[in-house]
RNA sequence: GGGCACUUGGCGCAGUUGGUAGCGCGACUGUUUUACACACAGUAGGUCGGGGGUUCGAAUCCCUCAGUGCCCACCA
């Protein structure tokens, strides 16, 4: 018979199974099998986060437990691991690490640092999951700045060139001018700032004063008309007369616009190019002049004389400075604004003309929302943030960044005539400043002035592809049908408007063109079926996680100290969704149960000599009141997790393991099991056999929270019976209706006899007395237990004589 | 200004077809019951954010108000 040691050490066992399972191939993808397919598409996270904390661990584990339950339910899973580390994050991480200067390092030097850099935050990564038993193939793992991610970018661009999706054109477009990029309206976030509220004086050609209010002075060089109400009395005159700026002392036009809100300032409103997406539009709609007075630093350029060369926010300063001084500044007021700031520096986005590729995604609203309807949502009410932002898009979508590291464009320009050169397919990738272009002599006009493209692209412009992605690493072709579109996309909640939208965004353009058609219905261009999106990681008072507050616990000191298992566990706490707080506490109740597992276990075992499951016996009341709750567990867990609730199928799981089997059943057992007359009896073996049913369950129901610990005790004993090389690869425990306690008057007894056995406990507890004391005799208040259970009750809770 | 979520014992949370309020942590009183003191037995503690309605009956459905958080929005 084996025995387990006193003690379990979790250090040393759970870095034993990481190198078991990857020894075994335990969670290799099998590509000959032809189980059916469940497919994920692993969020890749952003190698250049230099800290992975609690909130990291609560993502990617709460998809897992999804995983590996359905790894068990006979699926055949897919699992692979992405890292994104092309782009600006990257960039701009390398840039701070290592304090750059960009502009006195070369491209190539920079991209060389780039990539040394993600090689080692992505060991970090595996690393810190190896350690927590994320159970994907590693031998499936892509980067989004390798060979097989920049094909397939590019790819895609070209077929959404083909398509006609694709928009090369010169606009007012977002602008970072600290990362001297343009930008895409998703990478904007909102932030309220405190500011004033100027009233600046303007004339008309016969010397009135016409007031204006700005937050934004600095602007008044490149200001282009003065707009009113059409509906305004005061103004109405003024339209279609002149206004003379101050300062810079040239005219612009008055016009009417019945956006203008008469109650805003002075109900007189300054035009700039461009303020603000209104000023663009204005701009357009009456084709208005153009004065470009910032350029892609934040500079104010010739055009606004003597500020020329200022920061946009000097400029502020100078120019109200100048208007106070020539008494131009009526007065100011105190406001609050929200503008638009890049969210990866935090710095308020300008609106500057440059050429940038976009991709069409206004004129495809409605087809995006019907996506979304489409698209299974759990929680269900995350749908409505994904809706709130296809309804709320403005701009097309900016692909292109003005910057060094990512997948480069395959394109090449015709100086002369402006035509776009494309490469073969079947030459990708390629690098323009680098390769040859693919003609010598331009197509349309025969100049041999072609250029290429400078531009990099968005590092959504890759992401956007990652089930495909992963879906092409198998070379099979007829899997690689399979798994595409995947089955579950997890991801949390904050990228919804960038990574899920753009997915699915691409997904629906390219469904016409990629081979898979397959699975492929009209009714079907989603890019996975499932969508399931979690919340983020809160510290132990309820605040974001963020490097500013300090407030993060370092991943890999806490897996240290408590074991992946009681990680993992704290990560079942909050539901689907919801944000989850940081909390020692659960963690230690994690750590706990692995060590309850252990003794429950290690208790079972030592009673399971000769055990002989296949023999025939008649099972005692006690034996039928623990299957039949072990029945309604395994029923519960098994819809919870089918629903994505592993919080509930956790709660489920402790109950039953707890309360009914350990507290309960075990005591209420144990007389037969140490009487050792009874050994070998029917008694004894209905006990044992009820025990290794309810304990091999118990095991199997906690393996996809707690890898380690179950895998252990499975391996223990229980492989040697099931055969299965791996608790996570075995069966699913399955709720056999004979356990099923149908008669309602046994079940009815049996409350009753319960009932009284909390009697007895709660009479020893008064007396401040051992449960394992044998009493004399009791007097049950229950006047109604049947003379059948006397027997049972006496033996089990140590009375010597029941009385009614 | 719009949308979504949340508001249940000291703290963190469950309560999915409406029917006598649960769990964990914490507190307190006990107990070495031949698995486990990382345990077990027991005790105290809540009129389920406020108000109104539907119903024989509501934490659970409807309305309304308030607070918290997140997302979105052109009031310069």
């Amino acid at each position: 018979m084996p025995e387990l040691p006193k003690k379990y050490n979790i250090g040393e066992r759970e870095k034993y199974w990481q190198n078991f399972w990857a020894k075994e191939g335990t969670f290799k993808f099998d590509e000959k099998s032809d189980k059916p397919i469940y497919s994920v598409d692993t969020p890749p996270p952003y190698v250049s986060a230099d800290h992975l904390h609690m909130g990291h661990i609560m993502s990617y584990s709460q998809a897992e437990f999804v995983v590996r339950y359905k790894r068990m339910r006979g699926y055949n899973v897919y699992y692979p691991m992405g890292f994104d580390d092309n782009g600006l994050p990257t960039e701009r991480f390398v840039e701070k690490k290592y304090k750059i200067d960009k502009s006195k390092v070369t491209r190539p030097e920079f991209v060389k640092i780039c990539l040394e850099e993600t090689k080692k935050g992505a060991q970090n990564y595996k690393d810190l999951w190896t350690a927590l038993g994320i159970s994907v193939d590693w031998s499936k793992t892509y980067s989004t700045i390798n060979e097989h991610c920049q094909q397939i970018s590019q790819w895609s661009f070209i077929d959404l060139y083909k398509q006609g999706k694709m928009l090369y054109k010169e606009e007012p477009t977002f602008w970072c001018p600290k990362c001297q990029t343009a930008l895409a309206q998703a990478d904007l976030e909102d932030k309220e700032e405190k500011g004033k509220l100027n009233y600046v004086n303007f004339s008309s050609p016969d010397g009135k004063k016409l007031q204006i209010a700005t937050t934004r002075p600095e602007l008044i060089p490149a200001c282009v008309a003065l707009f009113v109400n059409p509906e305004d009395k005061r103004y109405r005159d003024l339209v279609g007369k002149k206004a003379k700026v101050p300062l810079f002392d040239y005219e612009v036009p008055i016009m009417a616009d019945p956006l203008v809100d008469p109650e805003f300032g002075t109900g007189l409103m300054m035009v700039c190019t461009w303020g603000d997406a209104e000023d663009v539009r204005k701009w357009k709609e009456y084709k208005l002049e153009t004065r470009k007075i910032v350029d892609t630093k934040g500079l104010l350029t010739e055009l606004a004389g003597s500020y020329q060369e200022l920061y946009l926010t000097k400029a502020r300063e100078q120019i109200l400075a100048d208007l106070k001084k020539e008494g131009l500044l009526e007065k100011q007021a105190d406001t609050e604004h929200v503008m638009n700031v890049h969210e990866r520096c935090d710095t308020p986005a300008e609106f500057i003309i440059t050429k940038q590729w976009f991709i069409k995604v206004l004129d495809a609203k409605e087809a995006l929302l019907k996506r979304g309807e489409e698209l299974k949502w759990h929680p269900e009410h995350m749908k409505s943030r994904y809706v709130n932002w296809v309804e709320a898009l403005k701009w097309d979508w900016c692909i292109s960044r003005d910057r060094y590291y990512g997948v480069p464009f395959p394109v090449w320009h015709c100086q002369d005539c402006a035509e776009v050169i494309l490469p073969e397919e079947k030459d990708l990738p390629v690098d323009p400043s680098v390769d040859k272009p693919p003609v010598s002599t331009c197509p349309k006009c025969k100049s041999e002035n072609i250029v290429p493209e400078s531009n990099v692209m968005d590092t959504w412009m890759t992401s956007s592809l990652t089930p495909l992605i992963g879906a092409k690493l198998v070379e099979d072709e007829a899997m690689q049908q399979k798994l595409y579109p995947a089955t579950l996309r997890p991801q949390a909640f904050e990228i919804i408007r960038t990574w899920l939208f753009y997915t699915v965004t691409k997904a629906y353009y390219h469904h016409k063109s990629l081979p898979f058609k397959e699975k492929y219905s009209p009714e079907s261009q989603l890019p996975f079926s499932d969508a399931m999106i979690s919340g983020h990681g809160l510290d132990d008072k309820g605040r974001k996680i963020s490097k500013s507050l300090g407030n993060y616990v370092d991943a890999n000191k806490i897996i240290e100290q408590y074991g992946a298992d009681a990680i993992r566990y704290w990560a079942t706490g909050a539901s689907l969704g919801a944000n989850m707080r940081y909390s020692e506490d659960e963690i230690k109740k994690g750590k706990k149960t692995v060590n309850k597992l252990w003794n429950a276990t290690k208790f079972c075992l030592s009673h399971f000599a000769n055990l002989d499951l296949e023999k025939k016996v008649e099972l005692e009341p006690a034996d039928q009141w623990v299957l039949d709750e072990l029945y309604n567990t395994i029923q519960d867990v098994t819809d919870d997790f089918d629903n994505y609730e592993y919080s509930k199928a956790r709660n489920s799981t402790d109950a039953f393991f707890w309360q009914t089997f350990t507290d309960n059943y075990l005591e209420l057992i144990k007389y037969r099991l140490y009487n050792k007359e009874e050994v070998g009896s029917e008694s004894y073996i209905a006990a044992q056999q009820t025990l290794y049913t309810c304990i091999s369950a118990i095991l199997k129901l906690y393996a996809p929270i707690m890898p380690f610990i179950t895998e252990e005790l499975y391996q223990a004993y229980f492989k040697d019976i099931e055969g299965a090389n791996s608790i996570h690869i075995s069966a699913w425990p399955e709720a056999k209706g004979e356990w099923e306690m149908k008669d309602e008057e046994t079940k009815a007894e049996f409350a009753k006899v319960l009932g009284v056995i909390f009697e007895i406990r709660k009479y020893k507890s008064d007396q401040q007395i051992s449960l394992g004391k044998e009493i004399n005799e009791f007097k049950t208040g229950d006047k109604d237990l049947p003379e059948k259970y006397f027997d049972f009750v006496e033996k089990a809770t140590r009375v010597k004589k029941l009385i009614r």
